[in-house]
DNA sequence: TAAAAATACTCCATAGGTATTTTAT
DNA sequence: ATAAAATACCTATGGAGTATTTTTA
C-alpha cells in the first residue's frame, strides 16, 4: 500500500525515529518497521541506512522523502477540494429546489 | 487503499466502462465496482452518477479524475527517479572501489 | 435477451498487533 | 541496563474472486 507507506516513511524521517513515528501514526513500532521494509523491498531501493540506534537517509531516500511530502500534500488537497466541490454542488441543487418552489 | 483506488477510478473513466477497466487492471469487474464504491464512501462524495447502463461524472468526479491523473503520474515518476538515483549511487560506489584497488 | 454494473458470499493476502530478540549505548 | 529497531508469530481486516441478480437498451 504505497500511499500509507509514504505517510509512514515521511513520519519516520520527520521524527527521526521509528518509535515516535509509530505514536504519530497510531500504530505499533513493529508495524512501522515492517512497512518501511516493505516499501524498500517494493521499490528495490534502500531509503534508510540503519546506523547504531539511529539512521541516515540514502540520496534516494532523501529524494523520496522530499517528493513524497509534496505528493501527500497534493493528495490531501485534492481530497478536500473534491468534497468542497461536492458540497458546493449540493448547495446549488438546494437553491434550485428553492427557486422552483417559489416560482 | 487510496493509491490503487485512484488508478482504478482513472481507468474506469478513461475506458468509460467498469468492465473494460477491469480487463485493463487485470482484476474482476466486481472488484472494480467494489473499489470505486469504497473510494466514494471513503471520500463521502459521489464521483460517478450511474445512468442507464453508462455513467457520467459529477463535477467532483471530474476534478478528482483530472488531479488523480496528475498525481499518479508524479508518483510513478518519483518511484522511477528514486531507483535511478539509487543505481547511480551504486555505480559511484563501484567506481570508488575500482580507484581504491588501482591506487 | 443481451450487456453492463451491483450484490452476496467466500477466500486469501497482508496490514497490524504482541511478545521477544538483537544491538548499541 | 536501557532504549530503539528488527524479528517471529499470530490475528483480523479488507481486497479480490465466482456466481448471481438487477437493470435497461
Amino acid at each position: 500500500m504505497l500511499y500509507r507507506q509514504m505517510k509512514y516513511y515521511v513520519t519516520v524521517v520527520d521524527q527521526h525515529s521509528f518509535t515516535k513515528a509509530s505514536y504519530e501514526c497510531n500504530i505499533s513500532q513493529s508495524a512501522i518497521s515492517q512497512q518501511i521494509q516493505a516499501l524498500e523491498r517494493c521499490l528495490g531501493v534502500a531509503l534508510i541506512v540503519r546506523k547504531n540506534r539511529t539512521f541516515v537517509l540514502t540520496p534516494a531516500g532523501k529524494y523520496f522523502y522530499n517528493h513524497s511530502k509534496v505528493i501527500l500534500k497534493s493528495i490531501s488537497k485534492m481530497c478536500k477540494e473534491t468534497t468542497r466541490i461536492a458540497n458546493e454542488q449540493e448547495m446549488m441543487a438546494e437553491e434550485d429546489m428553492c427557486k422552483a418552489n417559489i416560482g
